[in-house]
DNA sequence: GCATATTTGTCCGTATGTATA
DNA sequence: CTATACATACGGACAAATATG
């Protein structure tokens, strides 16, 4: 098993993510060394050098001597990554009075994949594309520490998708908005889609906090208890 | 040698974080695995997943099958981290009209700390006090990821500070600026804090710029070679 | 341009300590 | 409380890529 362009371990790493992103790992699951390393055909020492590479992005937590574990997200995480979402979205939108016309080009093709997806019944192709549309709005800003920051914070949001909701319900109310959205920009009207984007995740926030209360018991997957993480 | 309360590889990228920060390991040192882990007397395993847990800080950069190498920080870079860091901070402060009333106390603190350093003469503690100081400015807003993004920022500029100036130059105007700040804060006027801060990042972007190019030649420390980040 | 030395990448075996049944 | 399973950490080995002369 040579390598490409990259180690073994970027290799699993981004193989665990896009596992725990589409649903497949759930939170709260653990991730065992010899068992995943088995599977993956990959030695112990390179599994943990991928857990060590996913850690910071909070999409996995580390026990001491108990292992990793994909992250459970409670309520208060949800209103904090929507705060920093808001944040990072909005300004990056509010900015865009003479947006880039190539990443603005790529914006209203996820408006458009979107379009299509509903189109065909695919529901998680349109919460792919949704996810997407966003990114690419905050790419407006031409930032790479914006967009490493954003792409972390959909991850840990996907997260929390895959757990309260299908995603019909998630996201086929934004594909219209998302296009709204869009051409409130193309017409150069940064500052009232930047308004506009800011109701519109206060909305999405609310959904989703309304999803976690009808969980009724609030179970992790995984061993219960609520014990916080250091530091 | 058995372990405290966090793994042998944290500990140690704890320890490479500080040795980074503090200017001992300078932009484009590469960090050798056999020599570091001689020195540090941990295994070249360990050590590995150290550098993993420092990468995604942007403090070390990987080069396959060359290794790693403490970042070396461009005028775009500086640019970039200043971005993010106008946004965070003046939001955090600009949020702050009824601050919690401990996390004040703390930023006091560290007014106070930066006062009583410049009285001592010890320009390094005035730059540590004033890089606490915007840390506390943020967690008014009562964030842990947002805590967390601006210890990533500040740990980059560090970088920075340690390249392009001595801390005096660097940290002496802002420490009775720091302390208008915190009496505008006490009264109450979160939004003119938050305006001053704003002049006050941007005055002091413009003074690191200028001390890039006073650096006749952006030549990097290490292999001069121009390559770009992959990703 | 080529051969060599050095360093990283990866795996394996093993010993030890910790948490959980 | 003991036992078992698993994570932690080490050191050695070889392959692969890069840097050097």
């Amino acid at each position: 098993m040579p390598s490409d362009r990259s180690t073994t371990a970027e290799r699993v790493a981004e193989a665990l993510r896009h596992r725990i992103t589409d649903g497949d790992l759930r939170p709260g699951a653990q991730l065992s060394e010899e068992r995943l390393g088995a599977d993956l055909g990959v030695s112990r020492n390179t599994l943990r050098e991928a857990f060590r590479l996913l850690g910071h992005d909070g999409l996995l937590v580390h026990h001491l001597h108990r292992g990793v574990f994909v992250a459970t997200l409670e309520p208060a995480d949800l209103v904090d990554l929507y705060r920093l979402r808001r944040l990072v979205e909005c300004d990056a939108v509010r900015g865009a009075n003479d947006p880039d016309a190539a990443v603005l080009a790529l914006v209203a093709a996820e408006v458009d994949a979107a379009d299509a997806a509903v189109a065909a019944d695919d529901w998680t192709a349109v919460g792919t594309a949704n996810m997407h549309f966003h990114q690419r709005l905050v790419q407006l800003a031409g930032s790479p520490r914006t967009d490493a920051l954003m792409r972390r914070l959909l991850a840990e949001l996907r997260l929390v998708f895959h757990v309260v909701a299908s995603p019909r319900e998630l996201h086929e109310r934004y594909v219209r908005q998302n296009r709204a959205l869009l051409e409130q920009l193309q017409r150069g009207d940064a500052a009232g889609a930047a308004d506009e984007l800011g109701r519109y995740l206060d909305d999405s926030q609310h959904q989703l906090l309304a999803a976690y209360r009808a969980r009724s018991s609030p179970r992790p997957i995984g061993r219960l208890d609520a014990e916080a993480v250091a530091r």
